[in-house]
DNA sequence: TGGGCCGTTGAAATCGATTACAGCCGGCAG
DNA sequence: CTGCCGGCTGTAATCGATTTCAACGGCCCA
C-alpha cells in the first residue's frame, strides 16, 4: 500500500540515509560526502519526491514569492511591468504572484490577509487601497509602491515624473503654436491624475498660457471617458486647440469621438496621450504621447523589493523614473484661426 | 519580551482556554460556548493575531487558492477573464493568483513546480506548455485548460467555438458580396490559430468561395504581425477585397498600416477581427469582430475547477461557449470591379 | 599515544495550526 | 440511584521539512 505523496522519509529510506541528509543533498549539495548526494538524488527520482512547500515554508517562515497588487489587470498598462517584476525576481528564485483588488467578489481590504505567511515582500500598484490595511507591523512584509502611491504610507516608491510629463506634453504643444490647450483629467482621488493635472497648469503657467478651468475635463482613465471627454469639446463655445489626456486609453476614446464626428486629428485638434501603450502606435493617426519606461519600473520595483526583503531596515527611497515624449502624428500647429 | 508574531497558543493563554479552542472558536463558531466565543474574539483582538497560512497550509493539506497560468500578461485579452474567474473563485472562498509562463526569466517548466502544496488547482490558459509537465499524477492538483488547450492532455476543456467563429467571419463577409477573401493567420503552432484556419476553408469551401494558398498570410497574433500581413496583402498582385484577421490586435495593425498607405477600410479593403477587445470599438472605422464571452469563459473555468477541486473523480468534459459577430464598421460591400 | 579538528551524519526539536480522541459535567430516562 | 447521552473542552498526535546539536570516524600533530 502506497502513500498519497512520497515524502522525504520516504526518500531517506529507499536511500539508506536520514531525512536530514536528503534535506541537506537538496539544499546544500556541497556539505554532503559525493556518494551520498548520489544515493538521495537517485532515491529521489525513485520515488518521484518533490518536496512540499508548505511545510518547507513554515518551518522556514519564508515562502520566496511576492504579491503584485494590481487595481485592474484589464489594463494594459500593467502587462509589461509586471514582466519586468517577474524577469528580476525570478532571478533571484522569488515567485511572482498577481492579485487583481479590483472587480466582483473582490475584497477591498485583501491587503489585510496578505501577512507574512503567504509572501515575503509585496508589490503595490494600487494608490486607492486603504492605507490601515498597509501600515507596517510585525505582521506585514516589505512593501513598496510601484506607479501609483499612498500619500499616508512610508515606503519605498517607484514611480515617473508625473508632473514633469504632463509639462512635456504641455511644453510640445505650446512648441507648436498652441496657446488654446485644454486637459482630459484622469479619477479624481487618483494620484497620478492629480500629479498630472499639477503638470499641467505648472507648464501653462510657465509658458503664459491660459489656465482655463472648463477646459480641465473631468476623466476616469478609460475608453468611454475618452468619448465623453470628445462630447464635452465639442460641446464647447469656446474650444481648446489642443488636448492633453492623461491615458493613452482615453485618447484613443477622445480620438475616435470626434473623428466620429467629423473633426480631423490633428488639424482640427491635436491630441497627447500619456503611457505609450502597444496599441497607439497603430492607430490612424499614430498617438503623440508620454512614454513611461514601464519594463525598467518592474525591474526597479523588483529590485527594491529585493533589497528590502534582505534588509528590512532600509529607509523608505523614492525612485523617479524618466519619461519622454514620443512625437508621432496626432499632433500639429493650430490650424490658423 | 513579547514574540514577533502572536500565535494560536498565545491568544489561547489570554482568553483562558486551550489552542484547540481557539481554533474552533475561529473556524466553527457554532460549537464553542457564546461566553468562550466571546473570550476568544477579546483575545484575538487585544494579541492582534492572524493565522499563518503556512501551518493552515501543510495541516489542511490545501492552500485555498487558484493558480491562473498565462501565457502573456501583455494580452489584454486575459484580463476580463480572469476577472470572472477571480469573482466565482472569490465567492467560494478561494483566491486567485496568476502566474505569466513567457517572458525572461521565467522558467518554460513552471507548471511543473505548481504541486498540490503550491495550489489547489490550476487553470491553464497557454497551449503551449509542454504537456509532459501536466501529466495527471498524485502530485498534480485538477487542472481545467481554458480557450487554449493541449492535444494529448486529458483535462476539462473551457472554449469558445473557433471554427464558428471563423465561419461566421466568412459568411458575414460572403453575404456582403465579397468573393475574394483572404485570412491572416495567428502563430502555426497555436490550436486557435490553426482552428480558426480550418473554420475558414470550411466556410469558403460552403459558399462556393476559393481557397487561395496564397490569400493565408502568416502572422502571429501581435500587431506588428499586423502591419507586415498589410504589407504583403498590399504587395499582392491579386489582392482579396477582404480580410479575416485571426486576432484583433492584428487586425489593428492591419487597418493602420493599410491606410498609412493611402488605402480606405471598408471602402478598399474590408477587415475582420477576432475577440472584440475592448479597444476595437474605439478605433476608426470602428471593428467588425468576434465577440469572445470573456467574462462568462472565465466563470465558466472557476466553476468547473471548483467542481473538480471537490470531486477529483470528474470525467474530463468539455464546455463550448457561444461566440457573436458583431457589426461594426470596417465591412462593407466590395468596391465595383 | 593522546588530543583536537574537520567532514559527515543522525536524533530530535521545531515551525504553528488542526483534529482525533478522550474526559468532564449536567440532565434525563429507566 | 445508575447509566447514558450530548455539549463543550483539553491533551496530544499530526502535517513534512529544516536545523540545532551532538557524535562518530579519521587524520594530523604534538
Amino acid at each position: 500500500m502506497d502513500r498519497i505523496t512520497p515524502r522525504i522519509r520516504d526518500v531517506a529510506q529507499v536511500a539508506g540515509v536520514s531525512p536530514a541528509t536528503v534535506s541537506r543533498a537538496l539544499s546544500k549539495p556541497d556539505v554532503v560526502s559525493p556518494e551520498t548526494l548520489e544515493a538521495v538524488r537517485a532515491a529521489v527520482a525513485q520515488t518521484g519526491y518533490t518536496i512540499n512547500h508548505a511545510a518547507r515554508n513554515l518551518r522556514q517562515k519564508r515562502t520566496m514569492s511576492v504579491v503584485a497588487l494590481v487595481p485592474n489587470l484589464a489594463n494594459p498598462f500593467f502587462s509589461r511591468i509586471l514582466a519586468g517584476v517577474s524577469a528580476v525576481l525570478a532571478q533571484a528564485g522569488y515567485n511572482l504572484l498577481v492579485v487583481d483588488t479590483e472587480g466582483p467578489g473582490v475584497d477591498r481590504h485583501i491587503a489585510r490577509t496578505l501577512d507574512r505567511s503567504r509572501a515575503d515582500g509585496l508589490i503595490v500598484f494600487d494608490g486607492l487601497l486603504p492605507p490601515e490595511d498597509l501600515q507596517p507591523d510585525r505582521l506585514r512584509p516589505p512593501l513598496v509602491m510601484a506607479c501609483e502611491w499612498i500619500e499616508d504610507l512610508a515606503a519605498p516608491r517607484i514611480r515617473i515624473d508625473n508632473a514633469a510629463g504632463a509639462g512635456l506634453a504641455i511644453a510640445h504643444l505650446a512648441r507648436l503654436g498652441h496657446r488654446r490647450i485644454g486637459h482630459l483629467l484622469g479619477p479624481e482621488a487618483n494620484v497620478l491624475a492629480r500629479a498630472r493635472a499639477d503638470g499641467v497648469r505648472q507648464e501653462l503657467a510657465a509658458h503664459d498660457l491660459p489656465v482655463r478651468p472648463e477646459w480641465f475635463l473631468p476623466g476616469d482613465f478609460s475608453l468611454e471617458s475618452g468619448r465623453r471627454g470628445a462630447r464635452d469639446w465639442i460641446a464647447m463655445a469656446d474650444r481648446p486647440t489642443a488636448v492633453f489626456c492623461a491615458s493613452d486609453q482615453m485618447a484613443c476614446g477622445f480620438i475616435a469621438e470626434v473623428q466620429r464626428r467629423g473633426f480631423r486629428v490633428p488639424q482640427d485638434v491635436s491630441v497627447v496621450g500619456f503611457d505609450n501603450i502597444d496599441l497607439v502606435d497603430h492607430i490612424t493617426p499614430a498617438l503623440t504621447t508620454i512614454r513611461q519606461p514601464r519594463w525598467s519600473i518592474g525591474e526597479a520595483a523588483a529590485r527594491v523589493i529585493l533589497s528590502l526583503m534582505a534588509d528590512a531596515a532600509a529607509p523608505p527611497s523614492d525612485t523617479l523614473l524618466p519619461v519622454e515624449l514620443i512625437e508621432r502624428e496626432s499632433t500639429s500647429a493650430p490650424a490658423a484661426p
